[in-house]
DNA sequence: GTATTGCCTTGACTTAGATCAAAGAAAAAG
DNA sequence: CTTTTTCTTTGATCTAAGTCAAGGCAATAC
């Protein structure tokens, strides 16, 4: 298929010359994997870095015994695995395919060295970079300084947005997956969804689908200022 | 003072032309700050970022009740503040001396032009946030798939890495600032070292050293392969 | 289209680590 | 040098969230 159209609708690639896009489409290289296929592990050698054309991936560590923080889930036009191609290092976690998703592998050496005649690219890659270290600021910032229910409510705006600020809101993943991207168990995201049912903060519709019925109190609770009240009494 | 000869030192900057280096001595702003004083809070508008030249900065996030994370620790040479300089967004954290400190600010307009002119800078930017990313991965798998006694493990494998292999570490900074950096507080960090002396995997010595005992139950204990035994039996 | 696998929820229990309190030691500040 | 602040430790208690167990439901796979 057209290999350059689908490059230059790449946003980390925007505002390059066709003939850079030429060269980018010469040295990609397209691949698609299975729902659940491994794409590269914790510790492989990077020699390259991958951009999604479609479906979805999972960036994750795993512990010792088989806990799993998911630290991204990337979709179509997202880069990932670029690390270890400016680090000159190793990939730092594991990166599978959530569903059967269509990808391009960019070896390093020849996307260096574009990037060094494109300062445009650099400073679209900088931002890319920025925006990562930001988001991963928030992401330390909720394991560390907030409890699960915050953490669930931060996710609930976050995907509101995401949906054009809607109220009704399109659950995306599975309630396991959600678990594992806010450093939880399922058990303990059911709990929550149900208190906060409970307590009319949310309504949860049938086939996962969530209702954000008490903004106020679904913000208080996303900034830390208030507690979802304990079972006793 | 000699502004150029200490930006050529600046890691950074290694590589480029003494051109370049004039330009960038041109830019810079020196600024000493004292012990405890604030360099940038979390939402104030970026406008660029900061070398250390001597002394030692923190950057932290901090939970409405006051509980802080740090996120790191930079001294000498290293850049920090630079995720708004190429995101267009605010600082995403706090930014502190630790104690007397010298650092340069570097404006960002004039930084972005002089990054699109000299492609071994751009470089060198990206291996810089590429590293940072990496090590913000190692603190997200540490808070969320780590105990505190692992996490206090593997800081003092890096502690000892850095003093060059030692087994007699100094502990640069005050246990408060560990426990805050390790997201705990100062009672468990306290706790958890007195039992990792009773058990003779570490001695503390007076004055805050501390020796490592027995590297090979300390690595168990970083990788959570094993758990410091209970109190009880 | 039935079987098998994975998803989701609820209950009883355990636990790592936080909170509160207090007091001595060390280090800045004046 | 002396005062004040910050650091550090230990004990008693509390609690958010994890573990173990089990049952029903939904969705892939064969």
């Amino acid at each position: 298929m057209d290999t350059i159209k689908q490059i230059a609708g790449i946003p980390l690639f925007q505002g390059l010359s066709p003939e850079y896009l030429r060269d980018l489409s010469a040295i990609a290289i397209e691949q698609v994997v299975k729902r659940g296929q491994g794409i590269f592990s914790e510790g492989d050698e990077g020699k390259g870095f991958y951009v999604v054309i479609s479906g979805r991936v999972k960036i994750f560590k795993l512990s010792l015994e088989g806990k799993e923080q998911i630290l991204h889930i990337f979709g179509p036009g997202e880069p990932f695995g670029e690390v270890p191609v400016f680090a000159g290092s190793s990939y730092p976690a594991n990166a599978e395919a959530l569903e059967k998703t269509r990808i391009f592998y960019f070896p390093r050496e020849a996307f260096v060295d574009l990037i060094s005649k494109t300062p445009s690219l650099a400073l679209n890659m900088l931002a890319v970079l920025s925006l990562r270290l930001h988001r991963f600021t928030a992401l330390v910032e909720d394991l560390s300084l907030k409890e699960v229910p915050g953490r669930l409510a931060a996710y609930l705006f976050y995907l509101s947005d995401k949906q054009k600020g809607n109220d009704d809101l399109a659950l995306e993943i599975t309630k396991v997956q959600l678990s594992s991207l806010l450093g939880t168990i399922p058990e303990t995201l059911s709990r929550i969804l149900s208190k906060m049912t409970k307590e009319r903060i949310i309504a949860t519709d049938t086939h996962g689908r969530i209702r954000i019925v008490d903004r106020k109190t679904l913000e208080k609770l996303a900034q830390g200022e208030i507690r979802l009240s304990q079972p006793n009494f």
